[in-house]
DNA sequence: TCTGGGGTCCTAGGACCC
DNA sequence: TCTGGGGTCCTAGGACCC
């Protein structure tokens, strides 16, 4: 039988803001999404004030009186990112093999190790908490499912004291905590799926687990199928440590002010399509197609409304910003429509190919270089003195389009003149 | 005034093939 | 009256995840 754990940061943004700044400890910390629009981490007493996740700041922050005693940060990607690379370090030293899953967790292969898996776990969680200042919940099963529901487990419940390992659970115990769990909770279920299964009577993860797997598959689909088997400690879900190529990038962001001119949304297009194309030859592949979306503010109920998007298609893939920013600005001339006020642009790269087995046009006269050497440039250097020090010019300068950030915090491990200062 | 961003997988249905 | 059978590929849309 495997042994899965998965580990995940408790409130990882909020977490990381606390890390470095010890006055925040014990108290309400909230991190808003891009253009400080959403709380997207809350740490524990700001959940207990109510504020909910994915809530809009500026509500909770009536709601509880300009913000009461909640600390309000803007997220902080780049200390974040940081603090997550040091952490997957960290847990790599544990075990054989590792899945990162997102930001703040990942999945561990303790399958066949000597130690007993909890006591593992706890190990770990003090390493973790020792070296990087940030508190991490275990969850360990005999599927990546189980191992999420334990990690749930271990983060709602004080009692596991962080590390909760369900293959040492006797089967009836096992069975409770799983009656225990609303369906709703259970990986890979969410909202709609979980009012059509309790439409059925399976409220539980105990149901689900019950429940005939042939019948899943044909009134829901395999996804829900695989997960009740795993639910019933059934593997069907391999752990993956070789993250896969991207299929698509994409790169899109709200504005900081309504924009109305092409000339801002051009330079929005343009600064988005470098960003994406940066992390596109990242990955040593190509682009076949971009796709450009632009809208309106969705929530100005009395305002007119517009929202598009199409493809444009490249005769041969490309990794070289100039040729897909081109192809992007002539969709958004095609898109653009005077006399709205727009809110929202962004780019996605598709039809992604390996660049090392690019395709040509035969139409196309060949060109030996394709731009590769000039864009490798343009990555060292950015990557050497900062993102952006080399720009496209339509990029633009002035950006009064740019997010809102009001509060962000210094990155901290990232840049020379933004280091903490300690003092003795 | 103020409402995020970036991904994946699956399915159904249409187009097309022999 | 009655109009085959089996397959692939692509796309849009839905659902999920963090």
């Amino acid at each position: 039988m495997a042994v899965l754990a998965l580990v995940d940061c408790n409130s990882f943004y909020a977490a990381c803001e606390q890390a470095f700044r010890p006055d925040l400890l014990d108290r309400p910390v909230v991190v808003l999404s891009n253009n400080d629009g959403c709380v997207v981490a809350r740490s524990k007493e700001a959940k207990a004030l109510g504020i909910r996740m994915g809530e809009p700041w500026f509500q909770a922050r009536q709601r509880l009186g300009e913000g009461g005693a909640v600390t309000a940060l803007s997220s902080n990607y780049a200390l974040y990112a940081d603090m997550s690379r040091r952490v997957m370090r960290l847990l790599a030293r544990f075990a054989p093999c590792q899945e990162i899953y997102s930001i703040d967790e990942c999945f561990l292969d303790l399958t066949g190790l000597p130690e007993d898996p909890g006591a593992l776990g706890r190990r770990l969680r003090d390493t973790v908490r020792r070296w990087t200042g940030l508190p991490v919940c275990v969850g360990i099963g005999p599927t990546k499912t189980l191992a999420k529901l334990a990690n749930r487990l271990a983060k709602q419940d004080a009692g596991w004291e962080g590390v909760c390992d369900l293959g040492a659970c006797a089967a009836a115990d096992r069975d409770r905590w799983l009656a225990a769990t609303p369906v709703a909770a259970v990986w890979g279920i969410g909202p709609r799926l979980a009012s059509r299964l309790e439409a059925l009577g399976m409220r539980s993860a105990l149901d689900l687990a019950g429940a005939d797997p042939r019948r899943l598959q044909r009134t829901f689909s395999v996804v829900v199928e695989r997960t009740a088997l795993e639910l019933r400690g059934v593997p069907c879900l391999a752990l993956e440590d070789l993250p896969p190529d991207r299929q698509q990038i994409q790169c899109s962001r709200s504005f900081g002010a309504p924009v109305t001119a092409p000339r801002e949304l051009a330079e929005a297009v343009t600064t988005f399509v470098s960003r994406a194309a940066e992390k596109l030859r990242a990955q040593r592949s190509e682009a076949g197609a971009v796709s450009v979306m632009i809208r309106t503010n969705l929530f100005a109920a009395d305002a007119p409304q517009y929202s598009n998007s199409l493809v444009v298609g490249l005769p041969e893939p490309s990794a070289d910003t100039r040729v897909l920013a081109r192809a992007a600005l002539r969709g958004l001339r095609r898109l653009y429509r005077p006399g709205f006020r727009y809110a929202k642009a962004g780019i996605l790269l598709l039809a992604l190919t390996p660049a090392a087995r690019h395709q040509a046009d035969l139409f196309t006269p060949d060109r030996s270089d394709r731009g590769e050497r000039l864009m490798a440039t343009l990555d060292r250097i950015n990557r050497r003195y900062g993102r952006e020090t080399i720009l496209l010019a339509g990029a633009g300068l002035h950006r009064r389009w740019a997010m809102h950030q009001a509060n962000r915090s210094p990155r901290y491990t990232t840049r020379w003149d933004e280091l903490p200062v300690a003092r003795c």
